[in-house]
DNA sequence: CAGGCTATTTAGAACAATTCTAAAAAGTTG
DNA sequence: CAACTTTTTAGAATTGTTCTAAATAGCCTG
């Protein structure tokens, strides 16, 4: 059974539109809302634990399992992304463009890279017949334009 | 400074061919066989707890570590690739050929999908400039033809 | 605005997948 | 076969994350 819906805090801010329009079911913590705003300034997709530590110069007092918390539920509520290099720790952007991520093996830097041209996975590889297709994640590798001129040969 | 190269073993199997072909210099041990052996038999994608579990049945007294260990000398010497589905536990292939993973968000199964038409990165994306691409790991996720028609609406 | 409810936050324990360690065993070379 | 290197092993350690139980806070009803 769900929890009866509460209403977003008072007072909105644009970020808090977004939260609100966009997450179901939501509550506007004041905690949530620091991990977000966190996230929106962010281009260099943080590690939960670069979430925490840049939380912590706000709200001093905030803990770690808060902050996967609270990631938990801005992802599940399609707020923001979890983006995945390899299985080492999991990174968090909050740009919902479509959008693919650029990993440097050199440095490990992860940028984002809009697509050029419209793109549908199924015209482009034979998947299973009848399979249906949801999501589509695509990460790019290779060395970054600092680390390319370095790189050996 | 590398070690001296070592020859392989004097008698060679197809599968020995491969791997001292493709292996520029992996010591072709009992275990490091049977482990691609078992992998170049699954189309399955196993964990390599999934390894250790198959390869027991020939060698039942085999660690996990010592698979663990042919896992990453395999992959390194580029005869097998890992394959990362989300940041859960990593799955091996022998499946060289260039292709994608489909991945079942019912059943979590992983299937292959080869490409359609020729794909390159870098014409889809744009991606930052003087940035060399190695490669592009793509995962498509959504429901498999026996999961789809089950999934409600 | 007190009482009752639910949701959030917390610190720390637990967990799972993987890597590390140190020692034993096996293989290779001179 | 002696000296050396590599592989294998069992178990400990590590890492990133999730779980737990208790404390706290927020909101709604009367």
């Amino acid at each position: 059974m769900l929890p009866t819906p509460r209403k977003s805090t008072p007072k909105a801010s644009a970020l808090d539109c977004r939260l609100a329009v966009m997450g179901a079911d939501l509550r506007l913590t004041p905690h949530r809302r620091e991990v977000f705003q966190v996230l929106a300034e962010s281009t260099d997709h943080p590690t939960a634990y670069d979430v925490f530590a840049r939380v912590k110069d706000r709200s001093p007092h905030i803990s770690l399992a808060t902050v996967y918390n609270c990631l938990e539920h801005l992802t599940t509520g399609g707020l923001i992304k979890q983006v995945h290099v390899e299985r080492s720790q999991s990174r968090y952007c909050a740009n919902l463009h479509e959008h693919v991520h650029f990993h440097c093996d050199a440095c490990g830097m992860v940028t984002d890279a809009l697509p050029a041209a419209n793109f549908a996975p199924a015209e482009f590889w034979q998947l299973p017949p009848g399979a249906k297709v949801t999501r589509a994640d695509i990460s790019i590798r290779g060395l970054c334009p600092t680390c390319a001129p370095k790189a050996p040969r």
